[in-house]
DNA sequence: TATTGTTATACTCTATAACTATA
DNA sequence: TATAGTTATAGAGTATAACAATA
């Protein structure tokens, strides 16, 4: 099999640019490039197992924490997906009879998802197929290195929410 | 701002799964929001900014490390982008001058893309632009947290990288 | 008037397979 | 025959804005 050259780190050969001033840059490429490897094969692998896509998957998952189900706005917020396009992803999952849609009698603005039977059973399916292919494609890490990756990652991630807050406001 | 919910960690609500075991998932779904929360950020800059792509903006970091330029098939794997999509891609980025595709003579089943002078430009203003996006984001992480989350991240694209080539075999 | 969700639109990416030309 | 790249096609994701129903 090929080796990959690594990724990125365009700016290392800019003149007259420090390495320590682009650690942080170097390290959104690796997480990039990283993320993009895994990613490729989890999507190939959805799809030609279970013919759905990345984003269908989270929503359904999101779903499955929540047998109450969720309104279409915050499932928009949980799965970052805007909320036009929310409507045509639970469009196809309640085409294929994974999800079902109910307005809200209280507010009748409101429309609540949640999974069918068929689509929690689905969801089980998928997601322990998916749990397995996690851990076959990250089978080399040891459980130190797993917890030290998960907590620099939430810190990579407080930062970047932090930020976005900031330019939110 | 709104707090974005924990991501995923589905697997943690089936019964009788012990939390060790889902160490992996946790990480990779971590990786995931993670990713994809900068990268929906950089995606907009992108667009508003210059009204350009990341895989756009990934195959030009590709060409300006090159300056002798790359075999489409090799930008294919750099990019990790399939050799019918480069295509469309280059096909774009040529029309807007950035790039130039040429037959190589030597071999005229070849095409060899390259920088332009606009594109170097062009490109050279969007990572300076890029960097500090990411700078920016990343802001709240100190020195010692990247070394670590770079050496992790590392691993965790090995271990993929292995296992990818293990089913390649 | 503000909010929730839908519709409409446009563009890009992603994946696969068939095809052309060159070797 | 094999390789490099293109073309063709289909489907989905992504983003924006306008819109309808409801509050």
């Amino acid at each position: 099999m090929n080796e990959l050259p690594p990724a990125g780190d365009f700016e290392l050969l800019a003149r007259g640019v420090r390495p320590r001033q682009n650690a942080r840059l170097r390290l959104w490429l690796r997480l990039l490039s990283t993320t993009k490897l895994v990613m490729q094969e989890i999507r190939r692998r959805l799809r030609v197992e279970f013919d759905a896509t990345l984003p269908q998957f989270d929503l359904l998952a999101q779903l499955y924490r929540e047998p109450e189900g969720l309104r279409l706005g915050e499932l928009s917020r949980r799965t970052m997906v805007t909320n036009g396009n929310i409507t045509g992803l639970a469009d196809r999952l309640e085409a294929d009879g994974l999800i079902r849609r109910e307005t809200l009698e209280a507010d009748r603005r409101v429309t609540v998802a949640r999974l069918t039977r068929k689509g929690r059973d689905a969801f089980m399916t998928m997601a322990k197929a998916h749990e397995g292919w996690i851990r076959e494609l990250m089978a080399d890490l040891n459980d130190d290195e797993i917890d030290v990756a998960l907590a620099r990652l939430a810190s990579v991630k407080n930062s970047a929410r932090s930020a976005l807050g900031r330019i939110g406001e």
